[in-house]
DNA sequence: CCTTAAATGTTCAATCAATGAACAAACAAA
DNA sequence: TTTGTTTGTTCATTGATTGAACATTTAAGG
């Protein structure tokens, strides 16, 4: 039926020692009786749960906290050398890989540009030789992998990890996961970009553990991950966040979906690089792709040039306007715009800001926060801090095994 | 911080007895060993959660099922005399109230229509006497009060029942809550009227416990109410699903909110009166409520007038483009398409599914179910949800207190 | 009619995690 | 050096679930 459940003393283990692996994480290093107070919990208690954590080399004893009266607590920190962690980032031009230990503490990074329409077997075949190459760098640090994670901009079917089909790329209903955990024998998810963006923003971003949050990510195409109550939203399916098909724009062009004037014809890069032709903008063609030439623009506009500017500027407040839609529909604490276009908004953020608060209604405004986001990574912290989460969530799963 | 929480004893069992009531409340009446291997529970451990149950009176024993070998169990079911609920809504033409037992079985409602234009003043007095009198026919059948719910067309602060804004109506930050709790003293809830109907069609609706659904209230406003994997969606502060400004119109007249074309302007009630109005259709008056008029539209159109039928069609069509933006946003296995037009919208049915499907990605639109309700008390059906909900999640409420 | 099998609900000792008090250890301030 | 404070551990107690044993009640079969 629904989610009926029963709970039994070991939930209730469980579900403490989450407690404190979350407090360790939010709060950094943190002695016993830090933590018993922080959770309500006993120190005693407390206690039990970090021996059984320590077992299990989750958790680690580091330095004596000194200054205050009393005995000195003795700090505990997560192990950051616990196992070592996968995040890639597949998209249309390229594949991105970042390896981190448990920690996060990056050990590797790599991005590897592919050809034009390259193949869903090529591009699968380029990422399995990264991750062989990042396992092997874990294996020399002795760090066991913990999990892969993927994102891709597409819709992915989350609870079977399949890439279930690219708007753009065409690839349809491949069995990623499946592929991966029968070749890598770790857990793999499977993420859409967007919504792996949006949980490294919810970890990492400017407001860590923000409750209800929405990331815009703005490339060639538009995707939106959203954080509902502290969790992720994904839908029946997982393919939430498809905000790109608005109805948008007056006259508008006739988008893949077969509708007019879709908001994601306005305000993605295609579009922007239209504007831009249409404004007599001309841009090298490097080797033909879109995001090939985003670099170009940004030189332009950083240098001041003004019709460049104008075009940034029009469509920058295309988006603030979308946007107000979704914060009217989803009533977060704070947006986030970014994704490889991310450098580009920033130029126009004030015209975001005002374009997005004029058309939101005051009181869905009252202290949200907006943000835009330069850096290129946000799907790949995200990664890996799925990888992180299920590793501390999953009692089943390497580490976390109280039956010492 | 977040929401790091401990877990004793005392959870396990709070969590099974809810458990087991609501396996009640899913499966009707059932034997303890039937709950026990439905939960995956013991015997002995349902027996004794039952005890507690039967003391605090939420549970009765009725029959015994024969017919199965060995001995017959003794069927349980909820206990719809362990008090009554009060359900209203407060929309801009009338209040609508009904009182049930805890059974979810209806003891007396009653609708009071308003003046135009009445004052919050005069409005909630008339509420107010609205549930003394059914606070007495529960008193006279011998039913404590479990708790009140309102469901109000406006911006609602869920979490202190707060009437924070009324786009429509202009009511402006009225603590409902504080104010009813302190004179009825019983617990009082508030919620959006959309929000409200969202509830009660993830309970009573054609698939109970559905978990993720879009509810679209159709009437003066445009609203939504949204399950996301089970829970209803409220965002930050409460506001969430105020869908209605998104932008749509190629040439729509301005918006309340300021801008041209919103959604809301196109598909509510006003919007389609105004069409008719341009199409040529004469309407009666009325008492100028445009909620009144409303009547006369369905009479027209069910006898077939062709005008009246092809304006309804045309906004059924608008309805469902809309509509597809939603759930390519939320990737719902359900859309529910209600409130005060509900019965209009009913007539032009098949108009509204096409243009859904029509704008909806085929990967969105796999196994969703397009649900168009008549029925005009769905948020009062949430209202009784709510109450009952609060009632047997609530250990400190009234009757689920286990330290016997 | 009697026996057997099966299912229900209860009882009871065992288990296990949290609790709270007591205690030793370690430090700062007086 | 003494006093007070804080930390982390130990241990008996508490309380909810468990699993086995048991009495009870029915259907089915010979």
């Amino acid at each position: 039926m629904s989610n009926q459940q029963k709970y039994d003393r070991g939930d209730i283990r469980r579900l403490n020692a989450i407690s404190v692996l979350n407090q360790l994480r939010a709060g950094g290093a943190m002695s016993r009786a830090n933590i018993a107070s922080a959770l309500g919990l006993t120190r005693a208690t407390v206690s039990s749960i970090v021996a059984d954590l320590i077992t299990a080399s989750l958790v680690l004893e580091t330095d004596y906290v000194a200054g205050a009266a009393g005995r000195p607590g003795l700090l505990l920190e997560l192990n950051a050398n616990c196992g070592c962690m996968i995040a890639l980032e597949i998209d249309l031009d390229r594949i991105s890989l970042i390896v981190a230990n448990a920690g996060q503490e990056p050990l590797w990074r790599q991005e590897v540009q592919l050809g034009n329409e390259a193949s869903a077997d090529a591009t699968l075949s380029i990422a399995v030789g990264l991750v062989e190459q990042a396992l092997e760098r874990g294996r020399r640090k002795d760090l066991p992998c913990l999990g892969i994670s993927v994102a891709w901009a597409g819709l992915v079917n989350h609870s079977d990890g399949r890439l279930a089909y690219g708007p753009t790329s065409g690839w349809s209903q491949i069995p990623l996961k499946a592929d991966w955990e029968a070749r890598f024998k770790v857990p793999v998810t499977v993420e859409n970009e967007a919504h792996a963006a949006a949980i490294g923003m919810h970890h990492f971003g400017p407001r860590p553990g923000v409750r209800n949050l929405i990331y815009l990510s703005l490339g060639v195409g538009l995707g939106a991950g959203v954080y509902v109550d502290g969790s992720l939203l994904r839908g029946k399916s997982g393919y939430s966040g498809q905000v790109g098909h608005t109805h948008f724009a007056e006259n508008g062009i006739t988008c893949s979906c077969g509708k007019q004037g879709c908001w994601v014809t306005e305000i993605s890069l295609p579009a922007l690089l239209r504007k831009l032709a249409a404004a007599g903008v001309e841009l090298p063609e490097g080797n033909g792709s879109e995001l090939d030439v985003l670099e170009a623009v940004y030189q332009l506009a950083q240098a001041g040039d003004a019709p460049v500017l104008e075009v940034l500027n029009a469509v920058g407040r295309q988006i603030g306007e979308g946007a107000a839609a979704l914060v009217q529909a989803f009533n977060p604490s704070q947006i986030i715009f970014g994704g490889r276009m991310g450098k580009l908004v920033k130029l126009v953020e004030p015209g975001v800001q005002s374009a997005l608060l004029e058309h939101t209604l005051p009181y869905m405004a009252e202290a949200l926060e907006i943000v835009v986001n330069e850096s290129d990574d946000d799907s790949l912290l995200g990664g890996l801090a799925t990888v992180f989460d299920a590793t501390m969530t999953n009692p089943s799963g390497r580490s976390l095994s109280f039956q010492s």
